[in-house]
DNA sequence: CACCCGATTATCT
DNA sequence: GATAATCGGGTGT
């Protein structure tokens, strides 16, 4: 298994949404591995797209999403919680990054436990808020490089075919109910029902 | 500087 | 399933 290397996020942010289906995202802490398989993604584009952070102006919060392929964009929410995005987009789309809403546990599960403070498995990692706490994400990490330093990164992990993949309308959001970029494997259950 | 509200979650009933 | 908690950013005065 090896990490994403930049060019797996110079694509369309929709497209590097579904793509990030199956990958594995790892956070080292202190000697201690904790990881999980993204089974939930949203995708949010730019200008473009009325329910994105980056619709209209540039602002010291979203400027991870104008800035370099590859690195993290976390914000701050409901004055509790984070949420973790990528960002991922073609040359020409000035901004766009995938939120992450969901992961698999795979290791560092006691880890998580602590973090949490919870320990059903099923309430650890099913949320983009949950999933940030379990894996100890912050605001620390907005514009780190997950392509280079070797705490944060995302590698490769089981294949997913196309037809595994649901497309529905986002969470959370008003605007732009007619875009299907939420994705999630069907059948998966840390994916978060509504 | 005041006001509004959100890419959520926990904790009730 | 309903709702309170909680706070920083964005916008307009």
């Amino acid at each position: 298994m090896h990490i994403l290397e930049r060019s797996f996020y110079n694509r369309d942010t929709v497209t590097a949404a579904r793509s990030l289906l199956g990958k594995i995202l790892v956070h080292q802490v202190d000697g201690v591995c904790i990881s999980g398989i993204i089974v939930e993604t949203e995708a949010y584009c730019g200008r473009d797209d009325p329910a994105s952070h980056a619709y209209g102006n540039k602002t010291p919060r979203n400027a991870a999403m104008f800035g370099d392929i590859g690195h993290a964009y976390v914000y701050f929410i409901y004055g509790n919680h984070f949420c973790f995005n990528i960002v991922a987009k073609v040359g020409d789309a000035s901004a766009g990054a995938v939120l992450i809403r969901a992961l698999e546990p795979v290791a560092g599960i006691n880890q998580m436990q602590v973090n949490r403070k919870a320990t059903n498995p099923r309430l650890l990692t099913n949320g983009p808020g949950r999933l940030t706490q379990a894996l100890g994400i912050t605001g620390e990490h907005n514009v780190v490089d997950l392509t280079k330093q070797k705490t944060l990164y995302v590698v490769d992990g089981t294949r997913v075919d196309s037809d595994q993949v649901v497309a529905t309308p986002r969470i959370g959001i008003r605007r732009a109910q007619d875009k299907l970029w939420r994705f999630y494997i069907a059948g998966n259950q840390w994916v978060l029902q509504k």
